[in-house]
DNA sequence: AGCTGGCACTCGGTGTTCCCGAGTGCCAGT
DNA sequence: ACTGGCACTCGGGAACACCGAGTGCCAGCT
C-alpha cells in the first residue's frame, strides 16, 4: 500500500520534526525510523506530500517541516493520545487533593498543568450561569450600607458591596434575606431574573425601595460575571521555546480575558478533546501557537474549560494526554465537595 | 566645583542610556547636553565616575554604561520623581473608580499601573493580618457540611467548606454563628486565635464538637492566607525590552508567589517608594531588573504593597511618579468603600 | 590647576567572500 | 515500483578586511 507509507512518513517527519526542532530530510528519516526502503523512495513520497500541503520546506534544498494542516493530519488520524504514567496520576491526584476552596482548586491546577506539560496552562473559572444559587447573605456594614454574598454550589462566592438609599433596620435586611433565600434557593442562575422579577410586588410596600437597591446589585452581578475569569501560569516555559513569531504577541493573548475565551473555544463534551492547531485559532497573533482544550466539570454538568498553549511543534500525544487526564481529575475533585 | 560636573555628567550618561540603549561616549555627551565643556574634559570625569564604580565600558573603547551603583546615586540624589500629567491622573480616577469588588480594585490596579509604566505590574492583595472581622457566616450546604465565610472590613471574602463530624441541626449552627460574631466582630485579624481561645467552654457541651471544627478550620484559614496574594500584569511588555538576563528567569520569579513577596519588600511608610536596583534585590535571577514599589492602604493603615518591574535601565523618575500616584489613588479609593 | 586639541590606538560590528555539506529533483537501470 | 547515481541549490559558518566611535594620554594654553 503506497497511501500507508506515506502517512507513516509524515508521522515520522513530526515526531523528528517535534523532538529536534530542524527540518528533517530524507536520509535521516530512514536512518532512525526503519521503513524498509531508500531515501529516493522517501524523497518521492515527501514530494507529494508536500504538493498535498502536508508538510513544506523552510527554503529549497532544505529538509521538510510540517504544515498546521500536516499537523492536523497527524492529531486526527495518526497518533494516539499518551496516558501518563502511574507516578504522574498519583502526583495529580495528591497535589489536587489538598485543594480548600474554589480558587484554590483553579490555581493548584493551572500550574499543575503547566508544570506537567512544560507549556502555558489556562484554566477558566466553573461557570456561574450553568451552577445553582446555594444561599444569599446580606450582611450590614453600617446603617447605610450592606454587603451581598451570593454563594453557588460549585462554592464560587460573589460578593458586592450595596449603597442603601435610606438608613434601614436589621429586621427588615433580615426579612429580605429570609425572602430571597426562599425565593432562589436551588435555583439556576440563568432563572434567577425571572424568579425575583415579581418579588418587590409581593412584599410590603415600606420594605421595597431596600429589595429594589439590592435585586439591581444581584442582577448586576449575573451579568457581569458572564464573561468568565481566566487564569494562567507556565508563561516561563515560553522563553524556552524559541517562538517563530514574537513571543510579545503570545503573551499580550495570554492577558486578554476574551482572547483566551475564544481560545479555550466553545464548551463540548468534557471527554473530548479540542485541538487548534496554528493558523486554526481566532487570533492573528497566534499563528505559530497551538491549543490543547477540554471540558471539565462536576458530574455531567460541563462546567469550564482548561488546556494548554504551545509552540505548533509541541507534542501533542503527551500534552493531549496530560490535558485530559488533569480535565478528569479536577472534575472528580469538583463533584466530590 | 568639579564635583558637581562630575554628578551632572552621570546624570546625562543615565538619561542618555535610558532613553537610547547604547553605550554613551563623550561627544554624543557634550552635544547633547550642553555641559560647557569639551570632550576631553568629560572623558577625565568619566575615567574618574569608573574607577569610582559607577559607570562601566562594556568593553574596552567603547561608550559608558550605568553601573548599579550609578543608577543608585542617580536615584537617591540626581533624579526628582516626575508627577503624572493631569490627563493620566484623570484617566486613573475614572479607570479605578468603576471597580466594584476588591477583586476587580486590585486587577484593575494591576492592568492600570502596568499600561502606565509599560513594564510589569505587581500588587499585593491588601493584607488580612492588620484588618478586622467585620461578620462571619455559616452557611449550612448539607446535613453535614457547612460552608464559612469571613468577611473583613477591607471587603475580603474568605471561604472554607467545612465537614461536620456528626449530623447538626440548623439551630445550632445559628447558635454558633451568633456567638461567633458578637465574640469576634470588629476585632483585629490577628487577635482572633486569642478571642476564641476560650469559647467552646463557654458553650453548651454539645454544641462543643461543631464549635472545635468550625474554629479549626477558621484559625486555618487565618494561618494560610499570611502567605498574601499577588497578582501581575504586562508581561507583555518584558518582550520589548531586550533583556540581559534571560526573559525566562524573570517570567518564572513572576510566577513564584515568595520571590515577589520578598520583591515588594517589607512594608514601610505609604507615602515612600522602595526602589531596588539591579543586584540590590534578593533573587538572583533578577540581577537586571529594578522593582519600584510603594506601601499602599485606607487611611493611615498600611495595607499591602504594589510595585513594577522592569529593566534597570528603566525611566525611573517617570515609573516612581506613576507607582506613587497610583498607590495613593488606590489608597483613596479603599478608603471610601 | 584645570581645560583643550591633537593623536595614536583599540576593537566591536558590519559587510564581503568563500566554501561546505545536507538536501533535493531527476533519470536511467533493475 | 523502487533504487543508486548525479548534478544542482542554497543557507549558514568561517575568515577577513574595514570603518568609525570611543578611549587614554600628552603637550600646550589660560
Amino acid at each position: 500500500m503506497v497511501d500507508d507509507r506515506k502517512l507513516a512518513v509524515l508521522r515520522a517527519i513530526v515526531e523528528d520534526y517535534v523532538s529536534t526542532n530542524e527540518p528533517v530530510g530524507s536520509k535521516a528519516l530512514v536512518e532512525r525510523h526503519n521503513l524498509g526502503v531508500s531515501p529516493a523512495t522517501i524523497r518521492n513520497d515527501m514530494a507529494v506530500l508536500e504538493e498535498q500541503g502536508y508538510i513544506a520546506q523552510p527554503h529549497t534544498s532544505a529538509g521538510r517541516v510540517p504544515t498546521d494542516k500536516g499537523y492536523r493530519l497527524f492529531v486526527d488520524r495518526l497518533s494516539q493520545v499518551k496516558p501518563l504514567s502511574g507516578a504522574e496520576r498519583r502526583a495529580i491526584e495528591t497535589f489536587l487533593a489538598g485543594a480548600v476552596d474554589i480558587d484554590d482548586v483553579v490555581t493548584r491546577t493551572v500550574r499543575l498543568l503547566a508544570q506537567l506539560t512544560r507549556q502555558v496552562a489556562v484554566v477558566q473559572y466553573p461557570s456561574l450561569t450553568s451552577s445553582t444559587v446555594r444561599h444569599v447573605e446580606l450582611v450590614p456594614l453600617s446603617e447605610r450600607r450592606l454587603m451581598f454574598v451570593l454563594i453557588t454550589n460549585t462554592g464560587r462566592v460573589e460578593q458586592r458591596v450595596v449603597e442603601l438609599p435610606d438608613v434601614v433596620d436589621e429586621g427588615r435586611v433580615a426579612h429580605l434575606r429570609a425572602v430571597l433565600n426562599a425565593c432562589l434557593d436551588g435555583c439556576g442562575l440563568t432563572s434567577v431574573p425571572d424568579k425575583v422579577a415579581d418579588l418587590p410586588e409581593r412584599l410590603p410596600a415600606e420594605d421595597r425601595p431596600l429589595a429594589a437597591t439590592v435585586l439591581s446589585v444581584l442582577l448586576e452581578s449575573l451579568v457581569e460575571r458572564q464573561e468568565e475569569k481566566i487564569v494562567f501560569a507556565g508563561a516561563a516555559n515560553l522563553a524556552g521555546a524559541d517562538f517563530t513569531v514574537g513571543l510579545r504577541d503570545v503573551l499580550e493573548a495570554l492577558e486578554e480575558q476574551v482572547v483566551l475565551m475564544r481560545l479555550l473555544g466553545e464548551t463540548s463534551d468534557p471527554s473530548t478533546l479540542t485541538v487548534r492547531i496554528g493558523s486554526e485559532n481566532p487570533y492573528t497573533g497566534l499563528r505559530g501557537t497551538s491549543i490543547v482544550a477540554a471540558g471539565y466539570g462536576s458530574g455531567d454538568k460541563q462546567l469550564a474549560r482548561l488546556g494548554v498553549l504551545g509552540p505548533t511543534r509541541m507534542d501533542y500525544p503527551v500534552t493531549m494526554g496530560a490535558v485530559r487526564a488533569v480535565a478528569r481529575y479536577v472534575s472528580q475533585i469538583l463533584a466530590a465537595s
